[in-house]
DNA sequence: AAACAAAATTTACGCGCGCTAATTTTTAAT
DNA sequence: ATTAAAAATTAGCGCGCGTAAATTTTGTTT
């Protein structure tokens, strides 16, 4: 048994037992489980070192059955395998973890419909509340809606727009034009390679924001687009980025991919070409992202990108959520807030 | 709602009332949802017939507090930041819905103590069975036993010994060999990168495997180890492998990593350092890697490795807990199943 | 047709805790 | 010492379902 060292000779069975031995009410047993707060602190004292003693926890099941609300949180994300939502899932748990909830990560592979599965699987958990990275085109607009409806939700990464009490994401008009202005600065304008026909609006936000900044500092966009479904991003960028370049059909030698993901495809498509890519005299090509992937650092050359701030975003998505749980009733005002992109140079623009 | 076209009127509360209406008593209808094949033909078309007309489905809390066992499986991997857990966790998963499951995904984001915490939370849930991928050397190996008591276990990727109704895995004798083999028949005899403290037990593996088929083969083992705790391992790859690359510390022109991370980041650093690598004879260098990470496609060169069989010792895995849970009595005999890497070719060696 | 086993029903109880209202005790402020 | 506020206690109902034992119905076999 995990009680190890626990000198309880009689396991404790259930909050009754439980309250006896530690000379404690049940209901301020329960009262404390509920809320170690809201009890005084001479009786959680005792309470607490009769814990230390007997290893007891109430029956979870028994626990949120009559509760109005449980402690669950639900986080929703399309798919653990992109790093960036395993790496940003992962803060967001460990914030709900540290606010004394449970988590309940549930990853959507890749499929809409599962998407819409998590969400049904949910509400039988009756969840506080639910943190959701949306597939955004995709996604089951009404399934979304009526979750919304009947549960705190807020809102993560992609933005579907009403939906939610709040969204946390970076601002992808900033971020590309910072993104474009260096290499403009640096160098050649340059060309934009992305999905032609992306699930996530933030690909549709970064076009927007390449053409704008581009028409801003006066030069004329120039989109590339890769046929290709699904999320095998690196697999599209490496095959259609690679057919691009061989063809010599970028009229600049700057490629902005829409992700690292993609560049990450086309790195690896135009060393096989014997391009060198970097930004010193003698490369034949620049090529930048956007995400600050984990493996962008291990590029050949090192990817030069944008970081998302991962840390800023998870904390403040599980910040809007507590506050709306705060208030009992949901506030009309929906709030956005989106995070700066951070440039990171390294060798590859 | 999520009811959607479905015509009930009035809602549906509890078993009780989904037993009127559907014409059947609750107990009966206690049964169908604990096994559908349990009742008669005839009750269940019934029962269906009425799941049609009124959406209604049991209270889980409820269900699950007298149940001796839930539909819960936990799911315990390291660390799904990890590629690789991130995969296979997604296949268990599939495989434990296909049959009717509920998967809890728990990652213990790098962290033993986090590992523990995981099982403890587990206990509260009353999982029927559990799958987990030991840290290995720093697994609490107290709790881990005394859990492998309470529930069925299965264990997977790692191995403890005599923990868990069953082992998974691949098999790293012969996939090493495999590699080794090809390494020497197509040019010099590798080198052996690894880190110098590995938790995980597959990385001593692989070194024994590496020696073991390196005498074999009349060859000197020559093994290199780089400092570093944690898991960056492309990172410790990239210093530690190119500190050894710039020094020349390698004896022969042949490099085989303990894992893929370790291998893409030494490939940054052997292209930081102007190296030329693969197995054509104008290159400087052939490095080979282990498990078939998904960008190991796109590195530059593209890595030649070994994969895992994702799929089967997903299915093996969930297979061999079944078994566990249908067979009532836990059996005396712990099945390890091993299953065979495969080499992929790729230029890099 | 009777005999029988299997399936379904009825009856009854219990699980462990949330929650409430009324009462009593403790604490902190005057 | 007085008093009001806060906290704890007592008592008890209810949640939605599991489960067991006894009884009835159903379908199959002889």
């Amino acid at each position: 048994m995990i009680s190890g060292d626990k000198v309880g000779q009689s396991k404790i069975r259930n909050m009754e037992e439980f309250a006896t031995i530690s000379g404690i009410s049940r209901p301020t047993i329960s009262k404390y489980f509920n809320n170690p707060e809201s009890v005084r602190t001479s009786t959680r004292a005792k309470i607490e070192a009769a814990l230390k003693r007997h290893d007891y926890q109430p029956n979870v099941f028994a626990m949120n059955q009559n509760r109005r609300t449980t402690k669950n949180i639900g986080v929703v994300v399309p798919n653990l395998a992109d790093p960036f939502f395993s790496e940003i899932a992962r803060r967001v748990e460990l914030a709900c973890i540290d606010a004394g909830y449970s988590p309940i990560l549930l990853s959507s592979h890749g499929s809409a419909e599962m998407e819409r599965d998590n969400l049904t699987s949910l509400r039988a958990l009756k969840p506080a509340g639910v943190l959701l990275a949306p597939f955004g085109r995709l996604s089951d607009a009404e399934a979304v809606h009526a979750f919304d409806e009947d549960f705190p939700l807020v809102v993560f990464d992609a933005n579907m727009s009403g939906v939610g009490q709040a969204f946390v994401g970076t601002d992808n008009a900033q971020s590309v034009d910072l993104m474009v202005e260096y290499l403009c600065r640096s160098g050649e304008a340059p060309c934009f390679f992305e999905m032609k026909s992306p699930t996530n609006p933030n690909a549709n936000k970064r076009r927007q924001a390449y053409i704008e900044s581009m028409e801003r500092h006066g030069h004329v966009p120039r989109i590339y687009q890769a046929e290709g479904e699904g999320w095998n991003f690196e697999e599209i960028g490496n095959v259609e980025g690679g057919r691009l370049l061989a063809a010599k059909a970028f009229e600049t030698k700057t490629i902005l991919c829409s992700n690292d993901r993609l560049a990450i495809g086309m790195l690896s498509a135009a060393y096989a070409l014997g391009l060198r890519i970097g930004h010193s005299p003698e490369c034949d090509l620049r090529i930048a992202g956007h995400d600050d992937h984990p493996f962008s650092k291990f590029t050949c050359p090192p990817l030069t990108t944008i970081a998302q701030d991962y840390e800023a975003i998870a904390n403040r998505a599980v910040y809007e959520l507590f506050r709306t749980l705060e208030t009992e009733n949901r506030s009309k005002d929906r709030t956005e807030t989106t995070f700066d992109g951070r440039l990171i140079m390294r060798e590859s623009a």
